[in-house]
DNA sequence: GTCTATATCGTGATAGAC
DNA sequence: GTCTATCACGATATAGAC
């Protein structure tokens, strides 16, 4: 039954994940070494290529997996309904998945020009796609005649940054509840497109 | 007439810096090294040295730079008038400031973690100044009864981050021109705060 | 004011013992 | 799977010649 010493594949990969995601968050990615993550994790810097081939594949794997779970949470809260219905949910989804994710999305919006440029290729359609999500909910509600909105493109933009700036200053602790947020930013979408 | 050979004292301070600024915001302060700065600057890098103590000098007396130069521009652009004329001037000079100047946001965005306490506490204060800027415009549009804002503080940051995204993706050579991009975020701006 | 040379240290990654 | 040891290199910053 005894283990060997020092195994513990099963959650030491995790766990340098989780470290190297809390790292890159707080000091930056090419300010982080390896050595700093493997201390972090209780291992001598040697043993953590055992688990990714270099520090680059541990950034984009970070990257990677994020937009994946984006995009399909994304995919399975805002599904159908009219535009307004489906722009109500956007926001919300959209609210509540960047709220609990503070360090993901830090990595994924500062960390783009330290991807190597496939890498960088790869998480940039990803992004793109998520944009295109809002885009498609704008687009259908110009055809339905319910949004005012001059240029699809821009608007989606500046909704998407608009939204995505509570990562900057929302803390669970504050006076606002994570309702309250999402009342707040629903509203202004919501005047914003002229619905 | 001849000057002492290499003696460009006026000159390679501006330099270093506008040199630091482009690398700094292509790859990231902790990437870059004072051996590229020197090289774009056709140093060698010890000669650095004549004109910054250290390279977080370096990092922050540019950020500090830019913070005096948005805050006193912006003084002069947002004088006088009711809250409505005030946030469309607002609106105006902080898309024409951001616009030109994409380097310069994206380092006061993205460096800030890697300033030391003191000078992070320097610049936060700057910017938590600009901030209120534009909270004391919505303040005033709320004892004026012209805005519909049930929140000041949240919409202060929602629509700065909404206005500061165009550095994300405008680019002087696209189908927009600034003027444009200024009707459509004043717009956005306008209906979201219920004008 | 700039150069060359250097001190000191940390980096990513690998090899081989256990 | 983790360790120790190490390679080859680049980092910031300084010293002293010119």
């Amino acid at each position: 039954m005894a283990r060997t010493q020092g195994s513990h594949s099963e959650i030491t990969g995790p766990r340098i994940r989780a470290a190297a995601l809390k790292l890159f968050a707080a000091h930056g990615y090419a300010a982080v070494s390896m050595r700093q993550i493997a201390r972090e994790v209780g291992l001598q810097a040697g043993a953590l290529y055992n688990y990714t081939p270099d520090k680059q594949d541990l950034l984009f794997s970070l990257m990677k997996a994020h937009m994946d779970e984006l995009l399909s949470a994304c995919a399975s809260h805002v599904t159908s309904g009219d535009a307004t219905t489906r722009l109500r949910n956007f926001v919300d989804f959209h609210i509540q998945f960047h709220m609990g994710r503070a360090d993901e999305i830090f990595i994924a919006y500062m960390e783009l020009r330290n991807l190597s440029p496939e890498n960088f290729e790869t998480i940039e359609a990803l992004r793109r796609a998520y944009e295109d999500t809002l885009g498609a909910i704008l687009e259908a509600g110009l055809t339905e005649g319910v949004f005012d909105v001059p240029d699809p493109k821009v608007t989606t933009r500046a909704l998407i940054a608009m939204l995505t700036g509570i990562t900057t200053w929302y803390r669970p602790d504050g006076y606002l509840s994570p309702a309250d947020v999402s009342e707040i930013y629903w509203n202004m979408t919501r005047k914003a497109v002229g619905v």
